[in-house]
RNA sequence: GGGUGUGUAGCUCAGUGGUAUGAGCACUACGUUGACAUCGUAGGGGUCGCUGGUUCGAUCCCAGCCACACCCA
């Protein structure tokens, strides 16, 4: 017996529990059909459930259930990210309270630290991804520094070193100061800010009186100036080409230089250059081969090559401006709207520099990565997101893959007594080389530096099938059907996959990529813990269940577009799922239930012939819109059929059957609705997993889990069968209309006539009676071919007239009104087709069909005009 | 500055070269027996951002403009 009322609560967490327990998410590798892969998105392993993570699963679940059932070979695979940066921030956080600092453990013992840590906290996420429904395969969860995975790193690594595709170099790098580490352009934010523009200026050498003037954001930086640049074609500046300028406060002759670098019509004309502190100059610096000065220490504050060694620089910026004022140098600071950069993760002023880092030559990567989708290997859903990806790739930089953390894959690079690197998959295979190499035992050390946690996230999509090990699931699965994420993560990992993937396997890591969207807060805005505006998707599954959730992730989900978050929609989803549960507790009640052997192309009554065409259409609905990742559309197709042809009309026409007496319609109806709820069932089940499995497992015994039954196969549709019932639900609807608008009691019971009605409505009417008496709160309903007389309420439908004798309790003042209306209706739709069909040129030119269906639009346009007039006629003396 | 996208009912959004049967929520009226008030029935509400063009016909295609959002510099 079902519940009375629905409640997620009783069994999502039990179902999920089962399902796991009985490996239903394992992928069946006899299945003779096609295989069907999806990798998971690796959350952080420091991560807690949001509700972007909410979205992305849910659609890669649909997916993945809805593959099961077509009986394919199905892997979800899961697994976590080990996350460089953020795992190591929260685990010296979690350090601080004790006042320890990763350096008083030292590597070794703060990377078991953080080791221990992920065993007893990380990994949170994933428990709240079974709360979700998602149906990865557990037993083959991953982790970026798994034994495996770090083996396909160090491959993947010296492949890309010997072939010169990594490479170590002195280059200005992004510096995160908070860190100490250099990272990549990816995690660099760009903040508009109103700064200062200072104007000051450097004295000519020898020339006393004469001066150079020179505009920057960033005065303290002059202590690592090398020259000054003007524009040959600069006319005012171009003499001072050639001569020196002297550096003030440190007193030290620096060149001035002609570079293009300085614009003439920008800032004073003149520029400063400081090569090793800015990407501009530094390029500079290169074309003139001048001087670099690092004048930073790791933690942004100033170094000895500058008089303010240990301050940091808004301090140094001060004193410098104080320096410059005291020699008279300083003229003007003005405000300067200008771009600062971030660290993403730090939320500290990145600062550009001169470093020894280590590189991947993305643009030579990106060649293969960009002709894959080029040539369809990988198609963008939608397709327009390949626009930002060929523009991305087609102008992207060396990617920076060294990290100075602790937390991550150390880079297999080993340095030899003179600094001769070798690079091996093991310390014995390096040790072995180097040995070789000097004809004699050495001492290696190894290089410090961790890699970007992206680059194993690169590897992804094989290196958690098992590669660089042949084995049957890398065979089965490899290239993996469709990745799914948001568009911000384009740049970070999809591009970088699509290169790892495409040098490493020579094919595409995936075959589609579905790009979704944002979810925002209810006004549309970025959700964000700062602004306090987040909804944890675990308190929503609470309150309305996690298919509520689901439904709604999938109901809104149009392509590319962002989801703005709304509570009421998901209550709505949840009186969804209330909706079906009454209507299976009705079957319940009735004795409707599946009847095996069941034949539901050999039903007689209309009623049933109809709700198993309109079931067979919500299938092919829900099908084709799968198939083509139109989430929304599904849903929808799915709730319309529920709830607007299920529970509206069906339960309701089957009343009468059902309290009838007639027992062969009986049990037809009864194995009908069984029929059709299992078929609902079937295809709600990739939205609603749960509430679906649990009333399979209560409406019947069952040979086959509902997650492993088979979705329908494509069905003839009898849509001969639908129109007796249209024409009886259209009746209805009409009668009730009128019923309505004359203000009928809701339990008065009428006798509807029907004039005018030709054979076909005629025996609709006939056949139909009970249901129609029954949803149209009617005595009786019959055809009539007296007089209209003055009692009677009238309305049109079709080539009838309908009749609602009222002993005398019409309204006629009403009834006109109402009469008028519909006739002023009816005109302005009779000038619209007048004017298209008087139109010689769309007689001529529109397709027939289109001239066809206007004409018969103007023509049953007439006639109901002659019935309404008619009508007010008739009533004219009342 | 470069690029991408969006402007349709009070709100959040679907959708389409042929009268917008638009959806959910909100709103109004009425609620009747035995699935469901987490409900039912009926109803109101829109010059589909603006201006041109293509077309027999444009909310839909094209161009320009206005507004907003996002990405990259």
């Amino acid at each position: 017996m079902l519940e009375k009322n629905y409640n997620p609560k009783d069994f999502e967490e039990k179902i999920y529990a089962d399902w796991e327990a009985s490996g239903d998410f394992k992928s069946d590798m006899r299945a003779d059909k096609d295989a069907f892969a999806i990798v998971i998105p690796p959350p952080n392993v420091t991560g807690v459930l949001h509700m972007g993570h909410a979205l992305n699963d849910t659609l890669q679940d649909i997916l993945v259930r809805y593959n099961r059932m077509l009986g394919k070979k199905v892997l979800w695979q899961p697994g976590t990210d080990h996350a460089g940066i953020a795992t190591q921030m929260v685990v010296e956080r979690n350090l601080a309270k004790d006042g320890i600092t990763r350096h008083d453990l030292g590597r070794d013992k703060f990377i078991e630290t953080v080791w221990k840590w992920k065993e007893q906290s990380g990994g949170i996420i994933c428990k709240q991804l079974r709360r979700l429904g998602a149906s990865c395969d557990w037993s083959r969860e991953r982790f970026t520094m798994d034994e495996g995975l770090s083996r396909a790193v160090r491959k993947i690594f010296v492949n890309l070193y010997k072939d010169g595709l990594i490479y170590k170099a002195k280059k200005l790098v992004n510096w995160d100061s908070k860190f100490m580490t250099a990272v990549s352009d990816l995690e660099v934010v760009q903040k508009e800010t109103v700064g200062k523009m200072y104007y000051y200026k450097y004295p000519i050498e020898g020339e006393p009186g004469e001066f150079i003037h020179i505009a920057t954001t960033r005065p303290e930086t002059m202590f690592g100036d090398t020259a000054v640049a003007v524009s040959k074609d600069n006319e005012k500046l171009k003499h001072l080409i050639g001569k020196n300028a002297v550096l003030p406060i440190v007193d030290k002759i620096i060149p001035i230089i002609a570079d293009e670098h300085a614009d003439p019509e920008k800032g004073t004309g003149a520029v400063k250059i400081t090569p090793a502190h800015d990407f501009n100059d530094f390029e500079v610096g290169k074309r003139h081969n001048l001087p670099l000065i690092n004048i930073l220490n790791p933690d942004a504050t100033l170094n000895e090559n500058t008089p303010f060694p240990g301050m940091d620089t808004q301090t140094a910026r001060q004193k410098t401006i104080e320096k410059l004022e005291e020699l008279g140098l300083m003229e003007r600071i003005e405000d300067h709207p200008m771009v600062i950069p971030y660290g993403d993760r730090s939320n500290v002023v990145i600062e550009p520099m001169l470093t020894d880092q280590w590189f991947v030559d993305a643009p030579t990567l990106a060649k293969e990565a960009i002709r894959a989708v080029e040539d369809g290997e990988m198609q963008f859903v939608p397709k327009s997101y390949e626009k930002t990806y060929f523009e991305w790739m087609r102008n992207i930089q060396p990617w920076c893959i060294s990290r100075q953390l602790w937390w991550g894959h150390r880079m297999p690079i080993w340095y030899g007594p003179d600094d001769k690197i070798f690079c091996e998959e093991t310390e014995e295979e390096a040790q072995a080389a180097a040995d070789k190499h000097y004809g004699h035992h050495v001492e290696l050390r190894r290089e410090t530096d961790v890699l970007d946690t992206w680059f194993s996230s690169g590897l992804w999509a094989f290196s958690t099938l098992g590669w660089p090990d042949k084995n049957e699931y890398l065979d089965t699965f490899y290239p993996t059907s469709v990745l799914v994420t948001a568009f911000d993560i384009i740049f970070f990992w999809v591009a970088r996959m699509m290169m790892m993937s495409m040098y490493m396997m020579k094919r595409v890591p995936f075959r589609k990529c579905y790009i979704h969207g944002l979810v925002r807060d209810e006004q549309g805005r970025k959700m964000s813990k700062s602004k306090g505006n987040t909804v944890d998707p675990m308190e929503t599954i609470e309150k309305y269940g996690a298919d509520a959730l689901r439904f709604f992730m999938a109901a809104m989900e149009t392509q590319g577009r962002d989801i703005n978050m709304s509570e009421a929609r998901i209550a709505g989803y949840r009186n969804f799922a209330t909706k079906l549960w009454n209507a299976a507790r009705f079957g319940e009640m009735n004795n409707c239930a599946p009847v095996k052997g069941f034949d539901e192309k050999g039903v007689s009554h209309p009623v049933n012939k109809w709700i198993i065409a309109k079931a067979k259409e919500a299938t092919e609905q829900v099908t084709a819109n799968l198939n083509a990742f139109r989430f929304s559309d599904a849903a929808n197709a799915v709730y319309q059929f529920v709830w607007g042809a299920f529970c509206d009309w069906y339960i309701e026409m089957i009343k009468p059957i059902l309290y009838g007496e007639d027992e062969t319609q009986k049990a037809e109806t009864r194995a009908t609705f069984g029929w059709v709820l299992d078929r609902i069932l079937i295809i709600l089940h990739p939205f609603m997993p749960f509430i679906t499995t649990e009333l399979w497992n209560n409406t019947a015994d069952r040979d086959v889990k509902l997650i492993h039954a088979a979705w329908p196969q494509s069905e003839n549709i009898d849509s001969a069968a639908m129109n007796d019932i249209d024409w009886t639900i259209d009746l209805i609807s009409a009668v009730r209309s009128l019923r309505s608008e004359m203000n009928i009691p809701a339990g008065a019971r009428l006798t509807l006539y029907l004039k005018g009605a030709d054979a076909a409505s005629a025996e609709h009417l006939q056949s139909f009676a009970s249901i129609i008496c029954s949803l149209a709160r009617l005595e009786k309903a019959e055809i009539y071919t007296g007089e209209i007389t003055s009692d009677m309420a009238q309305g049109v439908f079709r080539e009838a007239v309908l009749l609602l004798p009222l002993k005398g309790v019409v309204d006629f003042a009403a009834e006109r009104e109402r009469l008028n209306k519909e006739l002023e209706n009816l005109n302005k739709n009779l000038e619209g087709y007048a004017r298209k069909l008087g139109n010689p040129s769309f007689v001529e030119r529109a397709p027939a069909a289109v001239v066809e269906e206007e004409k018969r639009r103007q023509t049953e346009a007439l006639e109901n005009k002659a019935k309404v007039e008619e009508a007010l006629q008739r009533i004219a003396n009342f």
